[in-house]
DNA sequence: AGCACGCCGACT
DNA sequence: GTCGGCGTGCTC
């Protein structure tokens, strides 16, 4: 090889996407290829995808090598690309294969462009003028040279696309191939963005200081513009000529959010999440490529798009736990797209108002700029916090709203404004008992108990989904009729709230009652604009919506996800406490937000009421560095599953026997013990817990202490490097 | 990941 | 006899 070209019969190695852990030897093609390269290359009988990574090894027998079969059309995967992916993997312990699949996850890349038929105006004359073909005429001359889609023209028309098809035939209309894949309208960063005010131009001003890297937590309590603030930083980035990224958690990803990047740069973004169609996928993937997209809005995988230049990656509310999730691969994507760009020298902004432990001590570490938007937009102010002791209200079994909230709910109703009552339980109710002898239903599959949920009239199990009618008789003793649910979930709310307030218009908001996106968000908006009086919602409404004419809001159990020992609950519980309160009283008419607790006096809870932020995370930081957990020390979670619980437990047994490899860095090893969820879809689940301090290989001793073990029969081994949950 | 090979149990 | 279960091995 010479600079990263090699020639026709030279030996290359290419990194595929399939399951074999090492780089695999081939020839290069006639025309030689570049370093980086996508190719296609054969395997046993088989094609698949690959990437040309770098130097043959040349220890395969060479008669055995066989040729790469062609170079795809498109730009080569940067060298940029092939570290961040090499660090990534390797610090996440994730095989290479399958961090190159997470960087090809579009459909088709391997095919050729894919064209299709487009409209325009054309030379030739109607002979027969009739009044469809008129409209179809007069929507071309509307627009100029536009080109259309068959079925875009026919509906912009109002006819059916046969009008169309005769205008072609006789020339008035051409019909052209054109490639499917397009460029996305270009964005202008020129356009006037939004007023700021002092706070929000101060941010600014810090997050597009300096060249290269840098990152920077943007906190900001829900109101006070951070969007704003970042989408200026975008347009700077734009102004360089570089590309931008903004990750946003799945659900936040909404046409609210896309109109906001329209109205501010004049175009849509590229669009990056589980809902974008194949084709769609495709398009961005190679788009990105080219360059010809400046600016992706996307879940966490858009990371691992192909970017010519990125410049800026903006992690909106990146204390968000869907972060951090399974899909084949297990990363955070906070930390990823810090690494990202720690390595394009591109720009990170960690936007949220209520920031990680992590990214907070590294702010206070001074490894990340901070800044901080303090003032909320108009007179909005963040609302009053008060806790309702629940042990001194007067409240009857089956029932959860307390009197107090009760009168602060119908005074609102009164006034017309809005109240939400929040409940982070879905369904009708979380338990469903015998009285006759105290069995609680659970799934079959899962070590987990069948949530009601009436609106199907189904019980339903969370960890895996599956359902079954709400039976009559109990199946453990067979009594009948004793069947009772225990505790609320939203939907058992509504019935209450109805039946307290029978005039008001009561509205329950949790993902399961909607059947698309589409109508859950349609809801949202009419909601928004005053549709409802009284919202009942579950942890969806604390992610980004704005309800306007909402004054109050009430937690129903501010308890929930205080107990257990789980070192994070507290953080989590502050943060989503912080963020439903802050939904409150974001118009002209000041908020009041009340806490259902048993525990006031609970340091979360006062933190909470007290708005002591600084006092929380100090608390919570020290307490962590005593107990050496991130982020001052370092963890890892391994799981075990399989279908025999006996065989799972001997394995983790087996390796808790045998930690030599991680006793020589100084880690400690806990467990087995059952993980969290003790079984999923049939398969039991066994946890160990590894424990280092900060600064030791960690990756390289995992890697060493599970490499000798053999998986026998259905047994499987996952790594979870930070674990979010550890007890 | 696929796909072939291969070695034991219950059917025509 | 032979169909088919899925354990093991191979792909440059």
């Amino acid at each position: 090889m010479s600079d990263g070209f090699f020639h026709e019969g030279d030996l290359v190695g290419v990194l595929t996407t399939q399951p074999l852990d090492r780089l695999l030897d081939y020839k290069a093609p006639e025309g030689g290829c570049q370093i980086g390269a996508y190719v296609e290359v054969p395997l046993g009988p088989r094609k698949v995808l690959g990437v040309v990574w770098g130097d043959g090894r040349g220890d395969w027998d060479i008669s055995k090598v066989r040729s790469v079969i062609r170079v795809l059309d498109a730009p080569p995967m940067r060298a940029e690309m092939q570290e961040f992916l090499a660090k990534a993997g390797a610090y996440t312990l994730t095989p290479m294969t399958a961090m190159l699949r997470l960087a090809t996850r579009a459909p088709g890349l391997s095919d050729p462009p894919s064209m299709r038929k487009i409209y325009r105006y054309g030379t030739g004359q109607v002979d027969r003028m009739t009044p469809a073909r008129q409209k179809v005429l007069a929507v071309l001359e509307e627009y100029g040279g536009l080109a259309f889609t068959l079925k875009e023209l026919a509906e912009q028309a109002g006819v059916g696309t046969s009008v169309v098809k005769g205008l072609v035939s006789q020339g008035a209309v051409r019909e052209e191939d054109s490639p499917r894949d397009l460029p996305f309208p270009r964005l202008d960063p020129g356009l006037p963005g939004k007023a700021l005010n002092a706070d929000q131009a101060a941010a600014v001003e810090t997050l597009n200081t300096g060249e290269g890297y840098a990152t920077t937590l943007l906190k900001g309590v829900t109101g006070s513009g951070k969007t704003e603030v970042y989408l200026e930083a975008v347009a700077a980035c734009l102004k360089q000529g570089r590309q931008a990224l903004v990750l946003l958690p799945e659900i936040a990803l909404t046409s609210e959010f896309l109109t906001r990047v329209e109205a501010r740069f004049g175009a849509r973004p590229a669009e990056w999440h589980s809902g974008v169609t194949m084709t769609e996928r495709r398009r961005v993937w190679k788009m990105v490529g080219q360059g010809e997209a400046q600016f992706v809005v996307g879940a966490r995988s858009a990371l691992f798009l192909p970017y010519r230049d990125l410049g800026l990656i903006v992690v909106d509310e990146e204390h968000d736990t869907s972060y951090k999730q399974e899909d084949g691969v297990l990363y955070n994507a906070r930390d990823m797209a810090v690494l990202r760009a720690s390595l394009c020298g591109a720009k990170v902004v960690l936007a949220s108002a209520t920031p990680s432990l992590e990214s907070w001590a590294n702010a206070e570490a001074g490894k990340y700029r901070r800044v901080e938007l303090k003032t909320r937009f108009g007179s909005a102010v963040m609302p009053d916090m008060r806790a309702i002791d629940m042990r001194v209200e007067d409240l009857p079994g089956g029932r959860w709203v307390s009197p107090t909230l009760q009168g602060e709910i119908a005074a609102r109703i009164e006034r017309g404004e809005q109240s939400l009552i929040f409940l982070n339980r879905r369904g009708y109710a979380p338990v469903t008992l015998c009285r006759a002898c105290g069995n609680q239903i659970g799934c079959d599959h899962c070590d987990a108990r069948m949530v009601e949920h009436r609106f199907l009239k189904r019980l339903m199990c969370h960890q895996c989904g599956e359902t079954k009618p709400i039976p009559t008789t109990c199946p453990s003793c067979e009594a009948e009729d004793r069947l009772a649910p225990i505790g609320p979930g939203v939907e058992r709310m509504g019935e209450e709230v109805s039946a307290l307030f029978p005039d008001a218009r009561v509205a329950v908001l949790s993902s399961d009652l909607y059947g698309t996106a589409r109508q859950l968000k349609a809801q949202i908006e009419a909601i928004a604009d005053g549709a409802a009086d009284v919202i009942i919602g579950t942890q969806l409404v604390a992610k980004g919506h704005n309800f306007p004419l909402l004054t109050l809001v009430g937690v129903i159990d501010a308890d929930l996800g205080l107990q257990g020992s789980d070192l994070r609950a507290a953080e989590r519980t502050f943060q989503l406490m912080r963020q439903v309160a802050g939904r409150a009283g974001r118009a002209e008419k000041p908020g009041l937000a009340l806490l259902q607790t048993f525990q006031p006096e609970h340091p979360v809870i006062r933190a909470i009421l007290s708005g002591d932020e600084e006092g929380f995370w100090r608390a919570e930081a020290a307490e962590r560095e005593e107990a050496g957990v991130p982020p001052f020390g370092r963890m890892a979670g391994i799981v075990l599953s399989g279908p025999e619980v006996g065989a799972v437990f001997d394995l983790g047994n087996h390796l808790a026997r045998n930690d030599a490899p991680l006793r020589r860095v100084g880690a400690q090893v806990f467990g087995p013990a059952p993980a969290p969820i003790a079984r999923i879809r049939g398969r039991h689940r066994v946890r160990l817990l590894v424990k280092a301090p900060k600064g030791v290989a960690l990756q390289q001793a995992l890697a060493d202490w599970t490499r000798p073990l053999k998986l026998k029969g259905d047994l499987r081994l996952s790594i979870d490097i930070d674990p979010q949950t550890f007890f």
